[in-house]
DNA sequence: CTGTTAGCGCGTTCAT
DNA sequence: ATGAACGCGCTAACAG
């Protein structure tokens, strides 16, 4: 017969000091292998720490050591959840974290009405420490700053604040994929992008404008786009673009999920992907595989991405470093059914 | 200018104390609304205590009253971030646990390796209570039992054991999408499910089976095929379905992600999707409206079952209840693009 | 209404 | 090599 719900025994290291007939101070150091303790003690302590099932309170032990061994995920986009990007990045960072015996707290869903308000965990500092996805406000940055919380950015940057950032070459990527498109013959190639203070958006759009001069193709302002992240915004910058009446045969989207908005409404619009509209993304999200035709899109590793920021996380909690560093993941052109010759 | 990650100045209750020029404890019964305060002494601390930025150290909360305003999110089957499915739930959970004031802790990826080992925070018992999402083999179940955590099961039952479990109607949601596809004509009909031993997976098989019976279509044991979770899954079971050289004109599937790995490989197979195979999935995750044709599926409201577990169970630390309770969401059919009349 | 006090479980010093 | 004693920050019981 299985257990129920109601035989709770709570045991505290003064229980496992009892049953090992020690102190418990001798215990501590035991469990936590530090001070001066015989061999053959700590052998014993630790077999019946284990059959008792003996864990230390985390509460008393941030009390006394400041050290909580969680580890807090902000992400103020959109919900984590929602959005297959963060997906992996979380991923990653679950698995290291795991590895490394750390909790991972995750904040609550970000309602963008301009409430500015840090999550209770980090007001509370229940956390060691602060990973942050995505481009993140000024405001909010300020205050979380004020927090003094170590912190790893994700997927944008901001120098001169003392914090760590893994970021894609998003420069690179948008040039490359620009380029595939334009070896692809073509010329009038628009661009879906997102919000100007986005760090991301604006390497891609660099790389954007860098492909186009470096092939001679004179830039225009009526091929740019900006709408919201995700999909809703890939569908209404296309309507934005058709809208326009400006001839087009290609787009290049800041990230995949806009990409595959877009998608949608040109097929809805009656145009054929990627037959009278070549398409490439950026992130390479799960999703981009499965949708029909594939989306040709620029790969991160994003799964590699969360598993650096939570090493970097880690490592520098155990051994605080003089300077920030910034670290930047290359990116591959991924070839799917998307794009084809003009 | 900004400030740097430099600056950081903890708070203590003591400092606020002092600043407003009273006792600890009265700062703590203002802070809690506990305890007899004048009005003007407690909006004095509070005031002081917010523009110091003062927020009590959960550490010692915990400690001293036994409770850490944390919940603890886990699921056994696959990463919750990878699972579209478990994705919405869980931002249905993070809503009502932001409303309410309380932290999210997330469990680690699982590695399936046979490890049935509970996460590092149970162990601890960093929370206050779990929500468990999806299967659950009984032997974590047993282990997490013991740990004496209240618990919520989300897509899954576990009767006699005094846990709440919120859950989709399988079996009248899969009978109706079995009868749907018999009401366009089919009667060789397939079915992919997923382990014997999930809960959902038996529900929905069970549908099945009765809306053949009701319909006086013969049983075929050769058209129902097992497989893993996920795309995967889906797509091998297709081959295997193949394999086995039946016919049949129609598949119900025991959830979306299998239903869209089957689409992929009929596609492959060189079969059409609704032409040669109409293809009814269940659950109706986010994908399922992208991939193309878009997938008729059974609607199941993810997010509310989400708010809905996670509201359980703060009323059940709040006041714990006599008897356990259960749950049980309807389920619609969504008609798009993935059947026909045979 | 306010302040003093005790103790939550743990890690650490300092004796032994 | 081991144990006794202290205090981390906080809340609750009690005294004033």
């Amino acid at each position: 017969m299985m257990r129920t719900n109601k035989d709770r025994k709570e045991v505290f290291i003064h229980d496992v000091a009892k049953a090992a007939g020690c102190s418990i101070s001798t215990v501590s150091k035991a469990i936590n292998n530090t001070g001066k303790v015989s061999a053959k003690t700590r052998r014993q302590v630790l077999r019946i720490a284990g059959e008792m099932g003996y864990a230390a309170h985390p509460g008393a032990r941030s009390l006394r050591g400041r050290v909580t061994q969680n580890i807090g995920l902000l992400h103020f986009q959109s919900d984590i959840f929602g959005n297959y990007f963060y997906g992996s990045v979380g991923a990653g960072i679950g698995e290291v974290l795991a590895e490394r015996n750390r909790n991972m707290v995750i904040s609550p869903p970000w309602r963008g009405s301009g409430e500015y308000e840090v999550p209770k965990f980090v007001r509370e500092r229940s956390v060691d420490g602060l990973l942050i996805l995505g481009n993140i406000v000024d405001e909010i940055m300020d205050r979380l700053l004020g927090c003094g919380l170590p912190m790893v950015l994700v997927d944008t940057e901001m120098p001169g604040h003392g914090v760590d950032s893994i970021v894609s070459d998003g420069f690179n990527g948008a040039r490359d994929g620009v380029n595939h498109l334009i070896n692809l013959g073509h010329r009038d190639i628009a661009m879906l992008a997102a919000s100007q203070v986005d760090w991301s958006t604006r390497q891609r759009y660099s790389g954007y404008v860098t492909a186009l001069a470096e092939a001679g193709i004179p830039f225009r302002e009526e091929l740019v786009v900006r709408a919201s992240h995700g999909e809703e915004g890939g569908r209404s910058a296309v309507h934005e673009l058709l809208a326009r009446d400006q001839d087009f045969s290609a787009i290049f989207s800041v990230n995949d999920e806009m990409a595959i908005g877009a998608m949608i409404s040109l097929r809805e619009a009656g145009l054929d992907v990627p037959r009278d509209v070549s398409l490439v993304g950026f992130d390479d999200i799960h999703l981009s595989r499965l949708v029909q035709p594939g989306l040709t899109t620029m790969r991160v590793d994003h799964k590699q991405m969360g598993r650096m920021a939570a090493t970097l996380m880690l490592n520098r909690l155990e051994s605080p470093p003089e300077t920030s560093m910034q670290h930047m993941f290359p990116v591959k052109l991924v070839e799917r059914g998307s794009t084809c010759r003009r």
